[in-house]
DNA sequence: GTCTATACTTGGATAGAC
DNA sequence: GTCTATCCAAGTATAGAC
């Protein structure tokens, strides 16, 4: 996403000041978010952070809105593409366990880093702001399809893909995602979501053990 | 939740009229949370839907915050009192199946109703907020503590519960419930949280029949 | 083309009239 | 106990300086 074709945000110009001026200011957005949240993330707020003058938000991206959606891509960018190598990984070895395994490290980073905490506070924030809702939404596009081909990935030929379509199950792995985010984002523990994962993790090699085919684990 | 001993909110006066005050505020709050969100859940916005003046707020409330945290209070009083209800009927009965099932229902009444999107809302506004946060995680507990009561019910002697814990089992599933209503709250549509719960009664039949012992469904 | 200074609006909170 | 009037801080947005 993101794309020079399709802009959402209008960027007056391509000079190097205004390019690290932008920079500069969307990093600020995603700080911003990450620790104040959307009702806290204000111009004046983020200028601040970026050490530069309020109004460059309203020249270079219109609205705060506008620029909080950059901000939004910046961080979608940067995590699909990693979560993309790290399913890559694990795609191959294959089996299920690799894939949760690869799925808790990916948690753990995006706790540490705060970037899910974004798009949670995007989303959340949205009902405040007409309009922001749909393009929000649009931009979860592709953490649904990821999750989806990763899943697709996972299965294989496992038969648990005929009773569960992976479309619905990766908008559930979406959902628990956020949410284990927003609850460890609130209580400033993580333990009891990395439990979760541990867990997972045995079920998902009791299950694999269950299945009796070892899911094509045995080609190099 | 919300006694008489450990008033979370300061409220100056018992008259009728004062009663019946702080009850349109904290409605209005209520609303006011759902339709625009924690960022857009400001005193003069709420006091407007309330039909009274922005300054009782800070009269009966002591501040915005608070007269929030009254309405998440009001909001979990009235939803495990009817989430109690659901299961009690849901127990009687005793299979896994029923649970979902109740879970479902439930799930579909809190979207109609927008009532998990307050405490949603609350959750990612905390961060703006100083000290709001812990505020908003103590009123989670019950919610935490419900789900748990509610699986062990569920589970009943089924030996998925030695490997994994009700307690942490609960987290997941209230992280879930959190992420699928800003989900469906975000895109306008249920449909894909449904299909979820749908394929979740399906695995829960498919699980009572794998495991051999039809968990004490024979007893009347 | 880029940034600063300023205008104007809304929000939280209180003091005093009723 | 309630409401109006008001203060000031913070918010968005633009007009004009550089």
């Amino acid at each position: 996403m993101a794309k020079a074709g399709t802009p959402s945000t209008v960027t007056p110009g391509g000079s190097a000041r205004a390019v690290e001026t932008r920079r500069l200011l969307v990093e600020a957005a995603i700080t911003t978010l990450k620790e104040d949240g959307y009702a806290g993330a204000s111009a004046r707020a983020i200028a601040a952070r970026a050490g530069s003058n309020q109004g460059l938000i309203f020249y270079h991206f219109g609205s705060v809105a506008n620029l909080l959606l950059a901000a939004l891509d910046a961080v979608s960018d940067v995590r699909l593409a990693h979560y993309g190598a790290a399913v890559e990984r694990a795609g191959s070895v294959g089996s299920l366990g690799d894939f949760v395994d690869a799925a808790r490290a990916i948690f753990q980073e995006d706790l540490d880093a705060g970037y899910v905490t974004v798009l949670v506070e995007m989303i959340a924030g949205a009902s405040a702001t007409p309009g922001l809702g749909v393009e929000v939404a649009a931009r979860l596009g592709p953490w649904t399809d990821f999750t989806r081909q990763a899943i697709e990935q996972a299965w294989g030929d496992a038969p648990l893909g005929a009773v569960v379509p992976a479309t619905d199950l990766a908008y559930g792995v979406v959902a628990l995602y956020l949410g284990l985010e927003m609850l460890s984002h609130l209580e400033g523990d993580r333990a009891p979501a990395m439990a979760l994962f541990s867990h997972a993790a045995q079920l998902a090699g009791l299950l694999s053990a269950l299945s009796g085919v070892q899911s094509r684990k045995d080609v190099p």
